[in-house]
DNA sequence: CAGAATATTAAACAATGTTCATTTAATCAA
DNA sequence: TTGATTAAATGAACATTGTTTAATATTCTG
């Protein structure tokens, strides 16, 4: 067999892609390999090399995918909301549901070990650039006085806040037996942040 | 070569973790092998296998001999402070530099994929206790009416925001190109929410 | 319809974590 | 001082991994 042209370039990067996503969501990052891949989408290993560096390549692809889903449901989230400061209070509720609900993918993005070199798809910094706005688009509205530096660096803190508590949750690090500590721990910054 | 008496079973285990903690330092987590590990002992492979369940195993005793260092560096920074602000802040400075100068141990501890499992060492968890702990005391005398159960809380939800900072700067992930953004992140987190 | 281009494969490579029978030295009993 | 027992360390093997590449078979082009 070969040459059988089931499926475009893009067709199969995209089943690439998309096959890699399910895979880590079922086995968690660490056991996702090239053959498994491959197999999924009826292809064979070497296929994968020609629209994708390595496997850390396909990997950036998926964790793009993710950001930008993630950035939707923080979106909604915050659309939702009727005051800024609790605009901010649900995004980070989604983030640590989303966490929650998909730690692999989560993991993937955040606490595996993918190096982002050159050959990057640039949209993974875009995505965390888009997520970090959200955060301060409502903090603008909170301190309209303040430029734009200020609430950069303030909604980029507050945010690294959230995220650690998202990354300690997953990870099971937080060691405490307290019922939903995460969610309680995550108002109690956000609100004290931005009192 | 066989049964050499070079070393006891515990020097062994410490040549073991010292040689696997400089390993990680020099390759990151992701390029320590077995096989390396043993050679820079004087070993071969097999042998490791006496000593330790598996390769996990031997990263589990790595962070838990890191975080302990790790922890003398957060008192020591605390016990330099004036006041209890200030000292949570120069832990968290602390933490940061710590990350900062020992990015692959910092890794290994938080986002690697280390599982914890039931034969890991109890020293793991005792450790990050007693690392909570050490915040939770500072907090104690800034709030002397608040009952153990708040403490705690705000504690763990403050130190995860420290956490979340140390993590995403190490990763490169905070996007910003401010000269010590993560400094200055990490000033405005604490005192917004000490205050 | 011949020939060029290319998508896909299959096989190979070195390196990985881990296991285990074998070998060798140290320990113990006499 | 022997001989037998115990235990430490080896080394070879295994299956699996990521990645490369020559060969193959199909589609495209003229």
């Amino acid at each position: 067999m070969a040459r059988r042209n089931d499926h475009s370039k893009e067709e199969l990067a995209e089943l690439v892609i998309d096959a890699t996503r399910h895979l880590v969501d079922e086995l968690g990052p660490g056991r996702v390999t090239a053959r498994k891949i491959a197999d999924r989408i009826g292809y064979t290993p070497g296929t994968l090399y020609q629209r994708f560096a390595n496997l850390n390549d396909i990997f950036l692809h998926v964790n793009a995918v993710n950001l930008a889903q993630l950035e939707t449901q923080l979106g909604a989230a915050a659309a939702s909301a009727e005051t800024p400061i609790d605009a901010v209070l649900e995004m980070g509720y989604a983030y640590l549901n989303y966490a929650a609900s998909h730690p692999n993918r989560f993991a993937l993005m955040f606490t595996s070990h993918v190096p982002h070199g050159e050959d990057a798809p640039g949209h993974v910094q875009e995505r965390v650039d888009a997520l970090f706005a959200l955060v301060t688009q409502q903090m603008s509205v909170i301190w309209p006085e303040a430029d734009a530096e200020t609430l950069e660096l303030r909604a980029r803190a507050l945010w690294s806040g959230v995220h650690g508590v998202a990354s300690l949750s997953v990870r099971d690090q937080l060691f405490t037996r307290h019922w939903q500590a995460d969610r309680k721990m995550l108002n109690e910054l956000i609100t004290r942040f931005l009192r």
